[in-house]
DNA sequence: ACGTTGTATTGACAAATACCGATGCAAGGC
DNA sequence: GCCTTGCATCGGTATTTGTCAATACAACGT
């Protein structure tokens, strides 16, 4: 009989991977990618009220998302008098691709 | 005095991105990007006890991440005997990054 | 058949989080 | 000054989710 082992022993990946899980968690929420969605496909800057009239959620509901996004440094704000713009973070897509890279790096073609 | 309008008015983006947003659910958690990186580098699959040794944390909890990654179809999961050993689902990059441009569209340079 | 072993499942609990209503705040118009 | 308006924050609740202990299950060795 061979040594039935259970498997060519893997090491688990090491690396601190908390960073790349909180950006995915921003994503992690419809309306959140609906947000930033609506922010990537816009020239300008959004402002919150286009988000509170186009998502069937509560204005505070959507205050929240907004700020959950900021921390995540994905999007920022301008007030302007009463009202306030959002917008996409200039690095917010390499930054995600970053840490996407980090989980699953593209496999070197030989 | 000329109409204050707050902004050129945006439409907030109406596709349905629930699917979107739960695959980048699953990957918001250190312990389940620990366990896609670990997939992605090795070339054999891995077995569960690798995880289980090397991911400080219960056994259970480790098959419970595993089963909500498998249900997100980003791995795929055979027994052997009395082992079990997961793999990285072969379109789990292809479907992340189509996740990804759904949400932020590579802009197309002038 | 019986015990052992590796993994999955169940149940319970705690922590995190999404949601809303109410309130606070800052800016503008009167 | 006062009222209104747009947004943020607070407080509370309900849901989700991460975690573990205990148990179930399936395959193997004896």
């Amino acid at each position: 009989m061979s040594i039935q082992r259970c498997c060519p022993e893997t090491s688990v990946y090491d690396r601190d991977l908390t960073e790349e899980a909180a950006l995915f968690k921003a994503l992690a929420e419809p309306a959140r990618v609906a947000i930033l969605a609506t922010l990537a496909r816009s020239e300008h800057e959004v402002c919150v009220c286009d988000f509170t009239s186009g998502l069937e959620l509560n204005q505070s509901t959507i205050s929240h998302h907004l700020k959950l996004l900021k921390d995540a440094g994905l999007v920022t704000s301008v007030r302007r008098g009463t009202w306030g713009y959002y917008s996409l973070a200039s690095d917010a897509r390499v930054r995600i691709d970053t840490a996407l890279a980090s989980v699953l790096p593209m496999k070197v073609l030989a």
